[in-house]
DNA sequence: TTGTAGGCGTTATCAC
DNA sequence: GTGATAACGCCTACAA
């Protein structure tokens, strides 16, 4: 495969002049560029981005660290990332973290010995070894963003939805739908995340409302135990389910129990995916946003590789769908 | 950061020792192993693989062409993929060509300026550029397979579902649930790939039963004009929808027609994502295994990378997924 | 078992 | 405007 030297020989100049030609570092001779680009077309010339990173000690290369790639609610973000990595000429490598044999330090290692130019960690790490990773990553001073973590500033770029206000949009919503006594599913969510959402509930009526019902979904269950029977026995008529998949097992188990979406209860879920709008009801949902969130995520990769100021947290807006369950 | 050389002189050896150490090319002394081990500890070193790459002329990176990461028909491909790479040492550069700017031939650019060991192309390729493309590659000689593209084979490697056994086995799933005059709903499928399926019913019981009502859906419409009116008028009581969403939504439009379905029409569809499961009702189909696909297609371009000899093309079997829609 | 030296393709430095 | 030279970090004959 035809070479630098090899176009800068047939050409009848020197390999850097071509290659400060190509990078556009200076302006050459009409007659001189004409002669490189002839020779680029006959010899039929790639460059070789391998030997240029290894010189210029960088890649054009971002990772995406994610739990899984065949889920929605993750692929919608990537795809912004990918979109955007690509307007700027940037590829983009993808690692799924949940199938496999790969923990956080590995991924560390690989990405080091990658020379990788960015990362992007979407989602939550497993927290007991989530500091130390961040610990080194931070010590590596690698541009990094963190998407879809709510957590406080520690150092390192956040971007995520503004929680406390997707919980505020949703009581607000189901109360303007005349639904009185609130409930949060949630699947297993940390503590702290879902205070923001309890946080958001209390915002909403000024407070003149009576706190949500909370119910948890066990690990490795579509439902809250007795989910259904509780709901009644609480005379619960407004549910804001806290994870898409889990809204739509709520729904199908109300209707089995022979009990009216809307009607009798309301669900509101949470992301907006694809399956919310097939699900039977469609189900209105807070959008949080997840491809705007790719999409910035890679800006903030972006910029701080090319050593710009960056706001070091950007916080979402979600935003209401109404469909046909509320 | 400690290079290889560095790593050497703290050992005391020479950087070639190290470097055949590392790669299990030679078997060192018990001491200078150990040597090397406490240098490579004390010093943090982290191999560079951009510069062994450039040195051995081949990276350890593979591509993932695909129209579309947030769908999860090319998702789940695209997660047995990264799965089986990711056991083998291998990374994933993941491309959208749907959204972006990128035609086949700035792809092709971009895999050669990056060394990339290996392509796999999802799903279709615009086809008037396809001939071009898989010329361009085939002259190139770089590991590639195909997936999920249902085409006679042409010196490169195919992995794909039987469409014919699909459509048998569809055929004869509405068969055996005493339906007796099919439709098939396909959304602006090529001639030759519907043909598959029409082949396939010819094969379900015996040629003793008639053709399917071919329904087509335009582009940008989710179900064919006038759909459930041409299904009644021509007393279509089984369908076999090609395409997961749009068997989704003619249950929707079944439903809102108040027609049973199952009772009056039985629908199947075809890709067994959680689209399906998830749907009301669940959706029985015809499972074309995803999954299965990227890994086989994952394998077949890692032989190829070690130049073992591969079986050109790999054919699945797909399988009846019996839900609640037929 | 270990070391020496050259080169992979590119770019940066300095000179002209 | 252009060129010579060295260097990025690693691997691999070949030599010892």
């Amino acid at each position: 495969m035809a070479t630098l030297k090899d176009i800068a020989k047939h050409a009848n100049v020197s390999a850097c002049t071509v290659s400060r030609y190509l990078n556009s570092n200076i302006v050459v001779k009409k007659s001189t560029e004409a002669r490189i680009q002839q020779a680029i077309k006959e010899l039929g010339y790639i460059p070789n981005v391998v030997a240029k990173a290894l010189k210029r000690n960088e890649t054009s290369n971002v990772a995406v660290i994610l739990p899984k790639i065949n889920n929605l609610y993750y692929s919608e973000i990537t795809s912004g990332i990918s979109q955007t990595l690509s307007r700027h000429h940037y590829n983009l490598f993808v690692y799924e973290v949940d199938n496999q044999n790969l923990n956080e330090d590995d991924i560390l290692q690989l990405m080091r010995e990658n020379m990788i130019a960015g990362i992007i960690f979407i989602g939550l790490f497993s927290d007991k070894s989530f500091q130390e990773s961040i610990q080194n990553v931070l010590e590596w001073e690698i541009p990094v963003v963190y998407a879809n973590r709510s957590i406080p500033y520690q150092g390192f770029p956040l971007v995520y939805p503004d929680l406390v206000k997707a919980g505020k949009l949703g009581a607000e919503h189901l109360y303007s739908k005349g639904k009185k006594k609130l409930a949060i599913v949630h699947k297993h969510l940390p503590e702290p995340l879902l205070d923001y959402f309890i946080e958001g509930f209390g915002q909403a009526g000024n407070g003149s409302f009576e706190g949500p019902l909370i119910m948890v979904i066990e690990e490795g269950k579509d439902l809250p135990d007795n989910c259904v029977f509780t709901l009644l026995e609480n005379k619960i008529d407004g549910v804001f389910v806290l994870n898409e998949l889990s809204a739509i097992y709520l729904t199908k188990a109300l209707h089995k129990s022979d009990i009216r979406i809307v009607h009798d209860i309301a669900v509101l879920s949470l992301g907006n995916s694809l399956m919310s709008e097939i699900s039977t009801p469609e189900l209105s949902c807070v959008d949080l946003q997840n491809r705007e969130l790719g999409v910035i995520s890679a800006e903030m990769i972006l910029g701080q590789i090319r050593k710009q100021e960056i706001e070091p947290v950007t916080v979402l807006e979600p935003l209401i769908i109404q469909r046909n369950s509320t």
